[in-house]
DNA sequence: TTTCGTATAGTCGACATGGACTATGTGATG
DNA sequence: CATCACATAGTCCATGTCGACTATACGAAA
């Protein structure tokens, strides 16, 4: 993947924002925030001002003007260039069409399980069952709502995704949880069920 | 969620280790590697000796004792205090039941899809299909080779986990291409395929 | 025998991140 | 009618992160 100078997704927002007129970085806020934008990229103010300063060092965009309101502070409005243009599309398709190498916690986790003995994973899974549930519950209602309000199903197109992946990840849950119980993964071990353990002499894993 | 004092994911990998025996950090490394670790966590140098650092600076490890081979540098060789014990299992359960905020590049990059047209859009999710697929491949052959030499199946079992959720997603992006080619997300304007992008006039989206 | 690749072991510094903070205006609430 | 919460607009800085770099040793290839 190509090394983007600046990498933090809210760039990418940023810059699709400003693709739609120019504005300054709390407007873009406001904005992200009606479009729920901050479900799938973190947005947090200092982020947001230092990323637009970076973009502004690397030309993708222009300070337009800058003006005041009353005694607030003075708000500059920014455009972006046509580099600027060039690399929100390079970066979008970038996105689109390769996997990024990505470290999400559980899998990490589960690397680990080893250490937590079966019954209690089992237990934990439960809990982490029920608050996938509970999120798929939410966001659904928020799609559903926000279709009976008139907005096209693209725009609800990545709640979709992250629905389907959730549920996705809710069946391999149960049936890891089934596959404990059925002792496909434990032995016991002088009365107690522990995991089932061996490890190959060499520990020749690498072919 | 707890916020852990130190909350790179490598500290946690540190820890497990060093609850197998005490270790200096480029043996954590190596062991790390040997094991297929920097698959779902990423390792780099810099990070892993500020992770220790940060680690001893909360009390969760002690150095040992330091020693020398020749003339390389010298070796600091840490063990876990008792709270670095606590911390593991604390943190390590903490991983399995609660689904941690995530924030992957996709689903917001899909959150912008509306730049890029339909059929470029279908041209990129036919590259990122073969990108997963081929990635499942590789997986799923090491683990072949892993179980072949008589490892456990709870050793690979975050290798399973991310098999699956690439196989959802694979599935995903073949139903997102038939809704694209089948017209169920997009309508003619002038000539050309356009997604269908109604938007509700008061953009009157959070309820 | 020089050079090349790789293992050993770790340091450094530029940059990114995000929580906490400043300061003002305004509508609501008790 | 005081104060509380929230919107407006942005700054600051302690930490965290990670690529690049240092320096030594050693076997193999050229």
């Amino acid at each position: 993947m190509a090394n983007r100078k600046v990498s933090n997704m809210l760039a990418l927002a940023v810059l699709s924002l400003l693709n739609e007129k120019p504005m300054h970085p709390y407007e873009m806020s406001a904005t992200m925030k009606q479009r729920g934008i901050p479900d799938v990229i973190k947005l947090n103010n200092g982020s947001l001002y230092s990323v637009v300063e970076a973009l502004l060092k690397h030309g993708w965009v222009v300070p337009l003007e800058t003006s005041r309101e009353g005694k607030h502070p003075e708000r500059t409005i920014y455009a972006p260039t046509d580099a600027g243009k060039a690399e929100f599309h390079d970066w979008l398709r970038e996105l689109i069409y390769e996997p990024a190498k990505e470290y999400p916690h559980f899998p990490a986790a589960l690397a680990f399980i080893g250490h937590v003995s079966p019954q209690e994973t089992a237990g934990l899974l439960d809990q982490r069952i029920g608050f996938i549930r509970k999120n798929v519950a939410e966001r659904r209602a928020g799609m559903d709502y926000a279709a009976s309000q008139g907005l096209s199903r693209i725009f609800l197109i990545e709640a979709e995704f992250i629905v389907h992946q959730s549920e996705a990840e809710l069946k391999w849950l149960l049936a890891f949880k089934e596959d404990i119980k059925n002792g496909r993964l434990t032995e016991q071990v002088n009365g107690e069920t522990a995991w089932h353990m061996s490890v190959p002499p060499d520990e020749e894993l690498l072919p």
